[in-house]
DNA sequence: CTGGGGAGGGGGCCC
DNA sequence: GGGGCCCCCTCCCCA
């Protein structure tokens, strides 16, 4: 499943105004378990409460900091727009501004959104071949046939897992949606949105060059591009990279096969941003 | 205009 | 519930 199709929102998502966000963060106090790496990372101190349920939340609008709305909807299924009204909450989330659309291309939709797989799953291979470690992530247990999702059989090692994978066949059953302040937002859990307000406060601040990120694996990454670490090596070129994403998609390179085709001029690109781009330059003009 | 690297965003899963 | 790690995806830039 596309994650694009977890969040709904309002408005396609911007990037953060760093510079807005910089009060925000020198307002922070430090946070040891990142102050080991290079920069400093701070807990949100503007995270919602532990449970719904708390009357005040510790943060208000005259804070500037983050807050959840919950809608008093007895059956929150009706507010995703599955079947009822309020289509404008229900948008999914489009292209960023100013790039070509190109949700039919992505490679997530290569694979099926939920498989209907025997208990003892075969390996899953991706687009390129490789072993899809998201959809095996997804489900498979390492006990098999524990818990099993009622819908599509999958089976889960912990009823925490199946709880969360039902959560894609039945979203939000009968509890609230947590709006995020920020940005409209809502996510089904206050841990998914709790995570998500830290993508606007940015608590993980380079010491180096004062770059904010939202997590701290991210500044790690980050911090290699100060280190010049590349701990990530081609096994066909030895050239190195300092993030694994880039050394996959370095890969794409030697595999030799293309998968993103323009559908009018049938050209082959290897990556979709690629595709995109030729599509926005002219090749395929859109009505 | 294309190919590719660098850097980063963001959500999910497991522990 | 949080941290770590995974993944896909995007933008920017340069050759």
């Amino acid at each position: 499943m596309p994650r694009s199709f977890l969040v709904k929102t309002h408005s396609s998502h911007r990037v953060p105004n760093y510079g807005q966000l910089e009060t925000q963060r020198e307002a922070n106090s430090s946070c040891s378990a990142c102050e080991e790496l290079v920069g400093s990372c701070h807990p949100p101190d503007e995270e919602p409460p532990s449970t719904p349920s708390d009357p005040l939340p510790p943060w208000d609008s005259t804070s500037a900091v983050a807050c959840i709305s919950l809608p008093l909807l007895p059956h929150h299924g009706e507010a995703l727009g599955a079947s009822g009204p309020e289509p404008q909450k229900t948008s999914w989330v489009g292209p960023r501004a100013g790039q070509a659309p190109s949700v039919p291309l992505k490679d997530s939709f290569t694979l099926p959104p939920l498989l209907v797989l025997p208990t003892r799953w075969p390996p899953i291979l991706g687009p390129d071949g490789a072993l899809d470690k998201r959809l095996r992530a997804e489900g498979t247990p390492r006990a098999p046939g524990s818990f099993e999702c009622i819908h599509c059989h999958r089976p889960y090692h912990t009823l925490a897992g199946l709880a969360r994978h039902q959560q894609l066949h039945c979203p939000l059953p009968a509890g609230p949606a947590f709006t995020c302040r920020y940005c409209d937002k809502e996510y089904a859990s206050l841990g998914a949105l709790k995570m998500h307000i830290r993508t606007h406060t940015l608590p993980c601040i380079c010491k180096v060059c004062g770059k904010a990120f939202s997590r701290p694996w991210l500044l790690q990454g980050h911090i290699r591009t100060h280190t010049g670490e590349k701990p990530y090596t081609c096994p066909h070129c030895s050239r190195a990279f300092a993030d694994r994403s880039n050394l996959r998609a370095h890969l794409q390179t030697h595999a030799g096969t293309k998968k993103y085709r323009c559908p009018i001029c049938s050209k082959a690109f290897s990556r979709m941003s690629l595709l995109a781009r030729h599509e926005e330059v002219g090749c395929c003009p859109g009505p």
